[in-house]
DNA sequence: GTTGATTTTATACCGAGTGTAAACATACTC
DNA sequence: GAGTATGTTTACACTCGGTATAAAATCAAC
């Protein structure tokens, strides 16, 4: 993600958002397996070879703006300051997860559940959300081992990183879980933050006492 | 996985060892994505559909005999006595796969590199190896919440469950490394057993103090 | 053997994704 | 501003994984 400058420039990534939101409407409306690239390419008034050359896959055309959680992720480890470890960290990052409680609601509001329903009842696209994970992963593993001076590859680190990487996907999804249920936002924030730092609180702690 | 009993329930069970043996000839020799289902279906004698019969996706016809993780990881949990963590039994678990050393060594020497080398280049094996692990810490976590009296969809167990599972691969991955290194048998085996006890030992004491 | 249930096959089909070469649009140069 | 180089889109043909269907082959049972 560059600057854009030239005609050419912005033509490109005006025709991606075009071709990405016409995707995510009509996947909205008919799901996703009912919805065909070639379909996708006519309502964005594109071919379909156009829509393969911004998108590699069609999963690629749901999973558009996801990138965000790298940045977030990269951040809890290098810039957390001198006293703070790194579990902390991430316990602070998965906190605020809750901050994102009235987006969600709103977009379950109109009974389409948004995204993640769609997500789920589809083997391809869990797929590929594993996949990401475990880019994410890998990311953070790099990360966490120039932290501790080791390898790239040493598994202890691999294991840290999935772990927290695990913490912070399985809050997100009780996130969506409990904003589903007819409960006041307090009661969900309380909830989440309950139960993140149950989790924290283990993985501090140590295993050795799981199950309590 | 039931009584072969009649004429019909033997061939069944011999055509699907025919295919997945002339699958798996074939793979090891001109890779997964230069042989097609067809190729395979004609090598084995049989039809295209044939295959789908008995293998519902192409990556199917690679992991034929992968369930025996399941068994071995629930074990862990299920049939430890009484004063041993699930965690050290997991540990305990983990130290075992140095026994598969000698095995890894022989399929790594005719260079074929056996079977993971195959794998780690593909991209749809690698998803399907994800979808397999999600599938076994799914099942983990819903035997570990068994164990600890909490729902099923507990955030906390889902997380552990994901870390044991974690821990696993990335020692087994680890042990495979090790194994095509020209070292002794005796050093590799040294070597894995440092590395998981580091792992273990840092789930036990808690990650407050990662990095060391 | 004849009947009935399974399994396999041939065949036709759909949709994702790729290769290729031509048409088109933008950028650069004089 | 015409002409050329460069990048992008398009049409088209193709491969391959996977499914649907109905007929043919195989096995079980009497």
């Amino acid at each position: 993600m560059q600057a854009v400058t030239g005609l050419r420039e912005r033509k490109k990534s005006q025709t991606r958002v075009v071709i990405a939101e016409t995707a995510a409407e009509l996947f909205r409306r008919h799901g996703f397996d009912a919805v065909t690239v070639e379909s996708v390419a006519q309502a964005a008034g594109v071919s379909k070879k156009t829509v393969f050359n911004y998108f590699p896959t069609k999963e690629d055309l749901v999973f558009d703006r996801t990138e965000d959680r790298l940045s977030g992720l990269l951040a809890a480890v290098t810039e957390r300051d001198e006293q703070t470890t790194v579990l902390e960290s991430f316990r602070t990052l998965v906190l605020a997860q809750s901050n994102q409680l009235s987006r969600l609601r709103d977009e379950m509001a109109d009974g389409s559940d948004g995204f993640l329903d769609l997500v789920r009842r589809n083997p391809s696209l869990q797929r590929r959300i594993h996949e990401i994970n475990a880019d994410l992963t890998r990311q953070l593993a790099a990360a966490l081992a120039a932290e501790a001076g080791t390898p790239a590859d040493d598994p202890l680190v691999l294991v840290v990183a999935g772990t927290l990487i695990g913490a912070q996907r399985a809050m997100y999804l009780r996130l969506r879980e409990l904003a589903a249920r007819p409960t006041s936002d307090a009661w969900v924030v309380r909830q989440h933050r309950r139960d993140t730092n149950r989790i924290f609180d283990q993985l501090r702690d140590g295993l050795s006492t799981f199950p309590s």
